[in-house]
DNA sequence: TAGATTTCTTAACATACATCAATTTTTGAA
DNA sequence: TTCAAAAATTGATGTATGTTAAGAAATCTA
């Protein structure tokens, strides 16, 4: 266990622990590896969980009752993962997370958090603080939704994401920016010109 | 000051505190009385505060380069509002926040908080709650975007927020579901037909 | 209460994006 | 490397929502 130490210290990259909060730290993170296409999570499921991507790429999405699908989240290297809806809200999942490319991630439930919180309030702030970001972003994303066209979203996406594209094929993009592949290979047709 | 101390319970309703901690508490709240149609807030603002809702009503708005509004939150009795991408960034505000009715609020501001945090965990872990269902909300309001018509989100909108209607002219909603005051206009007629 | 101002509605027309149906290109497994 | 499957592109057409302009209704203020 003591070998791995240093991936505590990579995802809680500020923070100085204690050798015996790195113990308590050490022994609520799963690792697990997963191949391209695999899903860890699927409408329905109770989500007790989440997962910090170690290496790889996934994403969080909905399908709705006509078989579409409508991304809500990508994820990378260093970034965490879940149906967060359903996690911080104990409803049952009614989203999917699936492997993008073949990934390493660790897996961390919620009871395990909450004594993470209960003995180690430096955690409870890192985690406050990554949300204060996510909320952030999902906002600029709302407005983005509501102001702009589908060509200046996905400029903005790519602009904004350049190191997810290489794990994209246009269908998830198109899903994410909430339009059909056709409207996306049309939108790149004409930025090509 | 001590008068006025049921309303730290308003706040935090299931937090106990001590003398002492409701003594640090009430310091760092700041009434603040509005008229309707008051801006608490201006795109290019420093955002060092937020704000508690007593009663009224208020919204956060964005302005885009042709004039057009879009508003990103609505604001009623115990919510929170500020220009949070700003306030969470440290970022100067692209937002407006409007008082839409004569409104009673407190004023917070971000080193206070800090102070709070450090002081008193639970107030930390209290306002890491608020946010975990504020991003649920965001998220949802995502999918939503993307999955639904507009008239679906106008009916989603009018169910899920009820009491806030009475506050909104059509024009305050239109902003809201990203679609004209014309456009709403034709939603509402077909939906009455 | 009257008049001014703001908000809402309606209509005609324009546009962005969706849908459906091929076809071409790319990818990946044998 | 070949071939089948998956993904991307293209064209014709449909639809939801935007734009512009006008008038009607509601609201505010003197």
């Amino acid at each position: 266990m003591r070998s791995d130490n240093s991936k505590i210290k990579d995802i809680f990259k500020n923070l100085d622990f204690t050798e015996y909060e790195i113990n308590i730290i050490e022994n609520v993170f799963h690792k697990v590896v997963v191949k391209k296409g695999d899903i860890l999570l699927r409408p329905g499921d109770v989500v007790d969980s989440h997962f910090y991507i170690l290496e790889g790429c996934l994403r969080t999405f909905h399908v709705d009752s006509d078989g579409k699908e409508y991304t809500v989240q990508f994820g990378i290297r260093d970034w965490w993962i879940s149906d967060y809806t359903a996690f911080f809200t104990g409803d049952k999942a009614i989203m999917t997370v699936e492997a993008l490319a073949d990934s390493v991630i660790y897996r961390m439930n919620r009871h395990d958090k909450e004594v993470l919180y209960d003995n180690i309030p430096r955690i409870d702030r890192f985690f406050r603080i990554k949300l204060e970001r996510a909320f952030a972003a999902f906002q600029k994303r709302i407005l983005s939704e509501l102001s702009q066209t589908a060509s200046d979203r996905y400029l903005n996406f790519m602009k904004t994401y350049p190191e997810i594209e290489k794990y994209l094929k246009n269908y998830h993009i198109a899903s994410y920016l909430g339009i059909t592949t056709e409207s996306l290979s049309r939108i790149r047709k004409e930025l090509a010109e």
